[in-house]
DNA sequence: GTCTATATGCCGATAGAC
DNA sequence: GTCTATCGGCATATAGAC
């Protein structure tokens, strides 16, 4: 038997990460903290991850995996149309920044090269959405129209999260019109 | 004669700290850095400032009423269309951003309560613009219209910031197409 | 209004025992 | 795979001398 009750892995590690993150913020976070809440103490944390900033790169790429299945999720079930397609797809975004406001902000706002997301990954992402949105916009025009698209999603999200819409409302359903009169512009 | 060469004030405090975090972002500014650039010891700073909350409160200030000098100027020389005086708007705003980056992202980004702009300031100037969107989007659409307005361009700035461009183009313009493409979807 | 000295605390990370 | 002990660093903030 092993003379120590608790153990743990690098999976679980990067998990109670993101939880106290999510709980906390990211500027919260620290090792003691996550060793912490695993039950052990700091240092034995270096058995499985190589770093703090290894352990964060983890938690955000996590974050991207969770949002792509959010956005495979939204199209399992849309119909032909493909304004009803990019609806689903920003919500799916919306829900997910609700559901994650911190990862998510963590994940969109990483600076630090090392903690970007792969480029290769989300550029397909975005050239998957860019075939929806060309139905709308026309071939010229899909480049800028997806631009401003994640613009106005990733923008609503961030006003919200930051609790800058005031005035109050159903900002979910704000959120739906906002994305239809924006469709609208490019047709 | 002061037995000691520097001196300083709160006002060039604040100038300093608000050039040091956009010079350096505002994770890595501290009372230390601040008070080496002035040419003096971190303690001394205390008989000007009450904390380092207080002066991150102060340059946040700060960024809002220069934010706002430059939505004044933007309507200055502006027409009476009111799409061209939501674009100067915006571009103005877009302008602010990448001139003062770090400092914008620091201010609008600001979670902690104590550290966001006054909200009554923030409430007399949405609606000095909602003034302006009424006539292209009616009375009723207009509170949607404006927040969606905001949002694509702070989401814009934000994604542009963070270099999530990947594929190029003239951003500037691309800006301009999107909102002017947004502002057809309301009318 | 600045200084030095200091309190106090947290952090990431390493060495080496078990 | 965990532990204890420790290094080295940097932070905010206060006390009291000059």
């Amino acid at each position: 038997m092993s003379p120590y009750p608790v153990q743990t892995d690098r999976k679980t590690i990067i998990e109670t990460a993101r939880m106290l993150i999510e709980r906390d913020g990211v500027e919260y976070l620290s090792l003691g903290n996550v060793a912490s809440e695993l039950g052990i103490k700091a240092p034995s944390l270096y058995r499985h991850i190589e770093s703090k900033s290894a352990l964060l790169q983890a938690v955000i790429e996590h974050t991207y995996l969770s949002l792509f299945s959010a956005y495979d999720e939204a199209l399992e079930n849309a119909s032909e149309d493909p304004a009803e397609q990019l609806l689903k797809l920003v919500l799916a975004q919306y829900n997910f920044a609700h559901t994650n406001p911190n990862t998510y902000m963590l994940a969109y706002a990483a600076q630090n090269p090392d903690l970007r997301a792969d480029p290769q990954m989300l550029l397909e992402r975005a050239i998957t959405v860019q075939k929806i949105i060309v139905q709308i916009s026309g071939e010229e025009k899909s480049l800028p129209a997806l631009r401003g698209l994640l613009a106005v999603t990733h923008g609503y999200i961030m006003l919200e999260l930051n609790g800058q819409f005031q005035r109050g409302g159903d900002l979910s359903l704000t959120f739906e019109e906002i994305v239809k009169a924006y469709l609208q512009g490019w047709q």
